[in-house]
DNA sequence: CGGGATCCCTCTTGATACTG
DNA sequence: CAGTATCAAGAGGGATCCCG
């Protein structure tokens, strides 16, 4: 069915996810969400991001035409960052992910503390929890 | 509504994202959907990955319950492995953002090239087209 | 066939400092 | 305020060899 969107498309999956897989992309997407922000605004919303980060995140979706920035010729110099209509979209899409985590995280940690505890070799209990990837 | 799903949490989306945004899992994960696929099998389906990656992914997707790992005591050892009931409803999702790209896939293009056109500082035109990041 | 163990290298990220 | 430049570190990923 519907084989035009073939999930056999492997580059094509890896291509977006390469875009929104790196680690600040997606949050910063979501901090973006309802209203446009400053970027200092944003960095400090976005807590443990670096301006190096949040500079080349940022620019990385504005290429992409998913994030729109506008400068203010003002006294202190303002730019304000905005999603646009496909960040938006993006946006709705991602959404169905976080809705899907907390849909099954609850499962998903029971499975790796079964798979841990089914796989520990020896004495030593790892316990490390959701969160040590990447 | 619906507050639970609160596109706020930063920390959980990361969780997901760190989880299928490598390299190989998504597309492991649409070589798994329809049909349970044997370890060499699902090598050669995979075009460029490595069995170190391969057999990584593999174990990674099997902790987390998105994949089953059957094992056949046959005289040639045969493993196979398949979704699970949380790894098609993964799939599914995923499908969504297989979707997007295919109806934005031009239009980033489009941007990335307006982007890099404008911001070409002097002679030095980047022409990368997709598949630069990462 | 189905992996595990090693070596190594690149790319991403972070810390810090400096500028318009 | 809104960034850029430089440097160092660390994880992810590839190549290769070996084993049950």
């Amino acid at each position: 069915m519907t084989p035009s969107t073939s999930a056999d498309n492997g580059a094509l999956l890896r291509e977006v996810l390469a875009r929104i897989g790196d680690k600040w992309s997606v949050i910063v997407i979501c901090r973006l969400d309802g209203q446009p922000r400053r970027f200092n605004e944003l960095r400090r919303l976005t807590e443990g991001i670096t301006q190096r980060m949040l500079s080349a995140t940022l620019r990385h979706l504005e290429r992409d035409g998913l994030v729109r920035r506008t400068v203010y010729a003002t006294v202190p110099p303002q730019v304000e960052y905005a999603l646009t209509e496909r960040g938006h979209s993006l946006h709705a899409i991602l959404y169905r992910l976080v809705d899907w985590t907390d849909d099954h995280l609850a499962g998903i940690q029971a499975s790796r503390a079964a798979y841990d505890t089914a796989h520990a070799t020896d004495p030593a209990p790892p316990a490390v929890s959701m969160g040590d990837a990447r």
